[in-house]
DNA sequence: TCCATTTGGTATACCGATTCCGGATCTCGC
DNA sequence: GCGAGATCCGGAATCGGTATACCAAATGGA
């Protein structure tokens, strides 16, 4: 049983092919009877376009693509579920690339999914979103792309969240449990989520009235074995912190695990808490206290704009999200 | 700066399109002085083809599309990864589908998306590996799948795991041990997976000589929620198991949790042991001994198969992996 | 009523590849 | 040196849609 095409439904509806077409980019200027005798046709043919042959008349494909790089699988994957949400209400369709940003020829694989696929659109994700000569290549080809949570999102289009605001306010959270002596495992500074972060608990720090410790900051890179590292460099410190704040959940987990290794009790011993609510962060024990971060709603945000942008419908922004404080067991009192 | 397209290409090489063709395709019949101009001139214009207009002309797509319900987003990852892995071999491309197979509209929503993107094959995992009205569709209009742990392998293509056995492998480790009650919280029977572990707990409790307890094999399906509701019913028995055989990983987690809401000590009080070793598996305390399973690797040797199929070169089959046993500290000698 | 404008519709070229068929050239045995 | 069969290559049609141009009918204002 073959497919219908667009002759078929002509034929059937008694009419061009141009004016199906027509009806089926809902273009003006048919006539309602026409119309509906042409839906009949579609309806009894079960006819559905092919995007094969669409792309190839329009020059666009119809798809938008993901370019990410090794973050962890719960954040891609609530990516993936919010662009193809978005994708869904306009009948788009997702391609994925997973992609090394530091490999040298990582410009020229982009280029060449770019050529052959010809995606619509990009969808970036930290930390591709800051790769100076990607944005430059992209920009130089007239490709659209929006961007969650870039580094530097002035005059870009995507989505990003008030992190900083957010860190402060974790900070503040910390203090008003009692805690000064509060440490920041730090998260990769290439990822604007991990100098914002940071900054963040400088401010909380100041606000608080609290002096800088070099030694309660240390270097991680958002995993769960950086976490581990960082954690023990923290817990074998002549004078403990009380408080640790992790630059995302994976990393407080690594510090729950260190502490466990340590047999320290979480927060009876030291308090605990991490950044972004990921599905982990309600499995370890205790229940990490966090910042929900809806990654679910950026991507999909993020894709209404660049759909925005590629269907030439209205303005697109970078658009600023709130986050939530999500106070579990991890915190608890000074000791 | 406009693309190259075949007519270019043809130009530049002094030769007509229709060589051009052949010689992208490595096709036969082309001098190979020809064929070296027409490299040259593909390499200097950075030609690529266009898929699009390939897909029209072949009525193939060089897509895979991958179908997939609700699994840990890790898994799907894994599997993701080994797809693109197998797909880039090849020149093909990924399109990916969440679905819920219990929607009434499943098949429907499945066949839109093979009349409009006419993917050249699909990789299936559970639990739409199963789904009859699926599979009898698939088959009807001769579209290639293959399955990725199908609970009915027999005859199908794609890759399955020797799970029973290790489960049973499991069960003797926690024998080995000196534990005798041994309880099983049993998977989504749905799914190939919760079948096989029931009943490789199974034999390996007939083998160790130990007596089947109703009261300790509990429904899970495969989530942390339901691993914390299985395991609090586990532990408030009169009789509580000094084991807990979990069907999967995240079960697995939800037990440690639920132990450490009853302030039971993991493996001192009761020993816990998962399925799967995926990443949390390693990220919770106490590690989880678990059995590994590559799904990475499956998912690429399933992909190959499919594209085996596709590419009609050779046969493809069901290809039967082998486990791994990771035994880590959160199984002990029994109290 | 008549002409200008809008609306509804068709015919045809075109997007960029491949496939089918046939023509030209080369090789080789006799 | 000649025909047969490989080998090499090109022209035209084709895939299933959309864009462009153009025509006919309906509408509207003076």
């Amino acid at each position: 049983m073959k497919r219908a095409n667009i002759s078929d439904v002509a034929r059937v509806a008694g009419t061009s092919r141009k004016t199906v077409s027509r009806v089926v980019n809902n273009e003006p200027n048919v006539h309602e009877s026409t119309r509906r005798q042409v839906l009949d046709a579609i309806a009894k043919l079960k006819y559905r376009p092919l995007t094969s042959a669409r792309s190839l008349a329009t020059n666009r494909s119809f798809t938008v693509g993901l370019l990410y790089d090794n973050r962890s699988p719960s954040y891609i994957m609530a990516v993936q579920a919010g662009v193809l949400e978005a994708c869904e209400a306009q009948h788009y369709s997702m391609t994925v690339q997973p992609l090394v940003s530091a490999a040298p020829d990582f410009v020229e694989r982009v280029d060449d999914i770019l050529t052959r696929h010809r995606p619509d659109g990009l969808i970036l994700t930290p930390p591709t979103t800051d790769h100076a000569a990607l944005l430059k290549h992209l920009r130089k080809n007239g490709i659209p792309f929006a961007s969650i949570s870039p580094r530097h999102p002035e005059g870009q289009v995507g989505v990003i969240l008030r992190e900083r605001e957010a860190a402060a306010a974790m900070v503040a959270h910390l203090v008003s449990l009692g805690h000064t002596r509060i440490a920041h495992i730090v998260g990769d500074l290439e990822h604007g989520a991990g100098v914002w972060r940071l900054a963040g608990y400088r401010d909380g720090m100041k606000r608080a009235g609290l002096k800088e410790n070099p030694a309660y900051m240390v270097p991680g890179k958002f995993s769960f074995e950086s976490g581990v590292a960082a954690a023990r460099k923290l817990l074998a410190l002549r004078q403990r912190p009380t408080a640790i704040f992790a630059g995302d959940d994976d990393m407080a987990t690594g510090t729950i695990w260190a502490a466990s290794e340590a047999e320290l009790s979480v927060p009876g011993d030291i308090s605990v808490c991490g950044f972004d609510d990921t599905t982990i962060a309600t499995q370890v024990w205790p229940p990490l206290t966090t910042i929900h971060q809806p990654v679910h709603a950026m991507a999909r945000r993020a894709t209404e704009e660049l759909l925005r942008l590629v269907l030439g419908r209205g303005e697109a922004h970078m658009v600023e999200l709130d986050y939530e404080m999500r106070i579990r067991a991890s915190t608890g009192p000074r000791p």
